[in-house]
DNA sequence: CGGTTCCTTGATAACGATCAAAGGCCGTGG
DNA sequence: CCACGGCCTTTGATCGTTATCAAGGAACCG
């Protein structure tokens, strides 16, 4: 039975249950070692903006997310900050860089509060030893994740910013649209529009203006992080007609 | 033992002492089933510009490059292809698309003439189950993938066009470079500048004129595909200043 | 040889970055 | 409760980079 998405934080959570094992990886693992990983795991809540990981830490293992949702990142050398990726409950993340060395190569925030469970890479280890399933598991997440990668690399070579907002708020519109009685799709952002840019690799002031552009063409009006879809047929038409030729 | 870098291309060549089994996740398998492997492969040689395998292809194993150098790129919708990596002899192509699903996300080709190894995916599925310790090859190596992959990402976001050539440049240097009497280095190109300019993401016309740009500031001289790194340190500099802040 | 692909160069335009400034929103502390 | 400071957002003006279009020449292959 899946937990369902709107839940009330909750300081101690048990894996018993939890979203997020009975998602992806996790689901490979028989009941005993998850009343095992429940044991050893410690969870927390964050709030926006607390970080979970930084950049260049040393791995202590990987996190699970039961609620919220969290942005990985990486620094560049002259500190400015890019999007890699956004992650929501029941995900896994750090396991990567887990497994690929010893450091994060990444690092990862809250955008909402949330609570994120720890689970010692010891643990993972043992577990993956015995378990071919859940390395299978974390292995085709990966390639998931890899996959999604290029993509956006190949989005980002290919459209222009406009397009790539376009992009952006059609993918969180799934998640976090909710129809009006008008016919117009409210969207609030689960994250600031500076954070939008780092996303897309653009400046602030770009996307400010591509939204001002979107507006202008009556796809949408934008009311601080709240995004009314006036037109959701040339917002898909906006994307699809270049990836559709 | 390593096999040499450089090898006489063979039509068929035995895993047992392949330069690829001995190296990342192979090396997990026991003699016996690398001998399975070894009767169930295929080799085949290819000259530049083979594909190896199509993108929206269906899976039906991964590829093991013997020698040569490969390409790995996703075409988008309007025909513009990205080379999302390059590979080299010893690795392992096609495994993130064949865990995260039934077709090729991306596809593969030749850039040098080369003998590529097809396994079928049935005898991987099989010997995954049983082994753990190739299971985390992989997810090692998908792991390092994905990391690379990001890396790409930021600098695409950050650098000029002149600054991700400078560390193509550099990166190709490293395999390919040798030094000359005269104290610079020659490095013959394993690619067009055309193909050069799909891994940047950028037009033909500008990878011309950032290297003509690099050549105006004494750093190297190009004769074709062909590259005289005059000044290593400026070439060095150009990227550290960035990369070091 | 003839055709193709690749490379180069020039002129121009589009896009996004940068710099600067002002207003809004929010949390903090007086 | 209000004032303050910080961060986010917007807008304008300008600049730099890269794309685009076009055409000529070189290299390569059948």
């Amino acid at each position: 039975m899946a937990t369902p998405k709107t839940r009330t934080p909750r300081q101690q959570v048990s894996c018993i249950g939890c979203s997020t094992c009975d998602t992806a990886e996790w689901s490979a693992l028989s009941r005993s070692e998850i009343e095992q990983i429940n044991a050893a795991k410690s969870s927390r809540h964050y709030r926006s903006g607390d970080v979970i990981y930084e950049q260049d830490e040393p791995c202590t293992g990987i996190y699970c997310i039961e609620s919220g949702m969290v942005a990985v990142r990486q620094l560049s050398a002259d500190g400015t900050a890019k999007i890699m990726r956004t992650v929501e409950f029941g995900e896994t993340i750090g396991y990567a860089d887990f497994f690929g060395g010893g450091k994060y190569r990444t690092g990862a925030y809250c955008l909402e509060p949330g609570i994120v469970c720890h689970i010692p890479g010891d643990l993972v280890r043992k577990f993956l030893a015995n378990s071919p399933d859940l390395g299978l598991a974390f292995l085709t997440h990966g390639a998931q994740a890899l996959h999604e990668a290029d993509a956006s690399s190949l989005r980002q070579s290919v459209y222009t910013v406009r397009l790539q907002l376009a992009h952006v708020i059609l993918r969180f519109k799934d998640r976090h649209g909710t129809a009006q009685d008008d016919g117009t799709i409210l969207l609030q952002m689960p994250m600031t529009w500076t954070e939008v840019s780092q996303m897309i690799g653009a400046r602030p002031e770009t996307i400010s203006r591509a939204l001002q552009s979107l507006s202008h063409d009556n796809i949408l009006r934008s009311e601080g992080r709240r995004i009314f879809i006036d037109d959701l047929d040339l917002l898909l038409d906006e994307v699809e007609r270049v990836e559709a030729g």
